[in-house]
DNA sequence: CTCACAGCTGGAGCGCACTCCAGGTCAAGT
DNA sequence: ACTTGACCTGGAGTGCGCTCCAGCTGTGAG
């Protein structure tokens, strides 16, 4: 049953490398179930495969975009329940997209008044109009 | 002294809906000095004159773009400390809007790969390529 | 006069997402 | 044999930014 490529697995300090969180966030993440359990070396161990932290990187651009850890769970929770939930994922996505988007705009918009606000300031310190 | 124009002032619930701010915000702001004591009706409730109003609207704009309150608080000190901060303010707030750029930059690193996830999904959900 | 209502105060409590800690284990290097 | 360093566990603690609460007061409508 088990397969035969050898696929290479990563250290827990490897795995905060390539995925930016920290150890602790790691086993935190597995505690609550945003990760299924990792398998162990001989010593207990934790071993990341490939799997694991591509997995992590969903899972880092979905907090990058500000995805709060309970609609990470739902979706996690999909993901596991297999390929009936497309459909369902499909539509957090979406939502979560368009949040994003939304997010993105209130940015810029406020970004500018930032800008303003600079250029304000830049102009009641130029050593200008004499 | 006192200024012959009235200026109109605001009520607590009317600046609620003015800035988006709950009370209980406003009135925390005030306890952490984010904005100074607001002046009281006869009957000790908060009259919001105009200026504090757009103070609150700059308050609300470095909210929104993520600067933490302990900075807003830099920041205002540095405007009730006078114009000999003008050259303070606008390097603290350029600071603010690299980090506002960084903060857009990496929304929409990220949602591009969202938006792949999402095609991905589609792809798989679509009747077609019969 | 009575009542509802908006707002007042000081202080406690909350939700989120980690982060830290004490005390222990295992493997490899010298 | 000893030490070092990476990692383990369960559970407590932290920081941020509010948010809620009890108990009170002043104002205006009926």
């Amino acid at each position: 049953m088990s397969s035969s490529t050898s696929t290479p697995t990563h250290s827990p300090g490897e795995t905060v490398e390539l995925t930016g969180f920290s150890l602790d966030t790691l086993r935190y993440y597995e505690r609550i179930g945003l990760i299924e359990p990792v398998h162990r070396a001989v010593g207990g161990q934790r071993r990341y495969r490939e799997e694991d932290v591509e997995w992590l990187g969903v899972l880092r651009c979905l907090r990058d975009t500000g995805m709060p850890i309970a609609r990470m769970r739902e979706f996690a929770e999909q993901v596991r329940a297999g390929d009936g939930t497309f459909a369902h994922r499909l539509a957090l996505l979406e939502e979560h997209d368009r949040g994003v988007a939304d997010q993105i705009a209130l940015l810029e918009r406020q970004r500018s008044r930032i800008h303003e606000k600079i250029e304000h300031y830049r102009a009641a310190l130029s050593p200008a109009h004499t």
